[in-house]
DNA sequence: ATTACTATGTCACGAGTAT
DNA sequence: TATACTCGTGACATAGTAA
């Protein structure tokens, strides 16, 4: 990616133009860009020619917003950042216990997760998973270790059905291991799973909206 | 600033240049840049130039290292992106209470200081400051913080001794309204001292060693 | 006021090559 | 092997201007 681009989408994006149009013209955003009016016009073409902003275009004033495409194009910077600065190689991610919908229970017991899990992070898990949501504050770290490798659990078909492929971090809660599993496809979501080979509600006696403490390793 | 020579920055910090002189060939920059060999040492020549990066040309491998004003530069990208994506308008700082100098204390009851902050914080704080040592983890956020704009405080001289410029940035602690007071220059501490109308020590029964959460309004 | 086309000038890029 | 020079080509920025 060019970073010309990004350049110009990291001003759009400051003037929030990444949650709704923000009005615009060609000579404001020459000014951001500090080019000519001209230039800022051509820009706005090329982000459009790309996908990475798309446009309302009014008979007084142009509207613009950044795509998904022109969003993650961003986040990707940001993350590259983030690798830079938060040189600590673990993250600490805040957020309450939840319910959740005891799916997750379900899908870690089949065998053919389970056999990967005593493989690749060195317990079996208990069968069920614990659920965090994320403080809000905290969402861009879960951004940070999507683009962490960590451990890749495959895929598989059993009876007719398929169990996705999904990616576990080594973490650790109140000082015990454990692993966040998140599926492959990124889901933009502030909800968590985590495994671990004791019932972490009775061992830590925690409940729904208890604040806990989660280190993932990166 | 030009967005040509932060990418290029923002690649060999990427390859640990910030802490470190980096051995990186013109070849291998040009690789990471997507450019020619030839581009990518002229990129070198022209970061030298613009005094981003220091170098170390050795007889056969050159090594690397981000300049100071590299690395400033970078972070201030940092900062635009952390306030594209965190959209917060509050910063939550971690870290422990300090025995701190005691400094602060005698700085902020000089009445040239006293004044300005019942005016732009609407109280008048208790005579002595509350010293956190900030978690390393939340470092980064204090840049963020720095980068606000905060409500001045104006710099003045008495007795022939100059009291200098400083910003305050309005702030909870535990829910009480306090504000952190940071000195003009960038001193790049991870010590915040804060100031509030009550002996803070006494109110919340805190003392040294003590972790607390401060939530500051950017 | 806008946006954006065309013409023109500048400079960035890379091939070839010297060191 | 390296780095980095010269130079031809073209991409990019801007001025002028149309719509």
């Amino acid at each position: 990616m060019d970073s010309k681009y990004t350049f110009a989408l990291r001003k759009i994006a400051l003037l929030r133009g990444i949650e709704d149009y923000v009005v615009l013209s060609s000579r404001e955003l020459g000014d951001a860009l500090e080019m000519s009016q001209q230039s800022a016009s051509k820009r706005i073409l090329e982000l459009l020619d790309e996908k990475l902003i798309i446009r309302d275009l009014g008979a007084r004033k142009q509207r613009i917003k950044l795509t998904q495409k022109g969003v993650d194009e961003l986040k990707q910077e940001y993350s590259e950042y983030r690798r830079i600065f938060e040189v600590s190689d673990q993250i600490t991610l805040h957020g309450v216990v939840s319910e959740g919908m005891g799916e997750g229970g379900y899908y870690i017991c089949q065998v053919g997760y389970m056999t990967q899990f005593e493989e690749k992070l060195g317990f079996r898990p208990f069968e069920g998973t614990l659920n965090i949501i994320v403080d809000r504050e905290d969402a861009g770290k879960l951004d940070l270790i999507r683009s962490a490798p960590g451990e890749t659990i495959y895929g598989f078909t059993q009876e007719g059905r398929t169990f996705g492929r999904a990616i576990a971090h080594k973490a650790k809660i109140r000082n015990i291991d454990c692993a966040i599993v998140m599926p492959d496809r990124s889901h933009y979501e502030n909800v968590i799973e985590i495994v671990c080979q004791y019932h972490l509600r009775r061992t830590l006696s925690i409940g729904n909206g208890d604040r806990v403490e989660i280190k993932v390793k990166v």
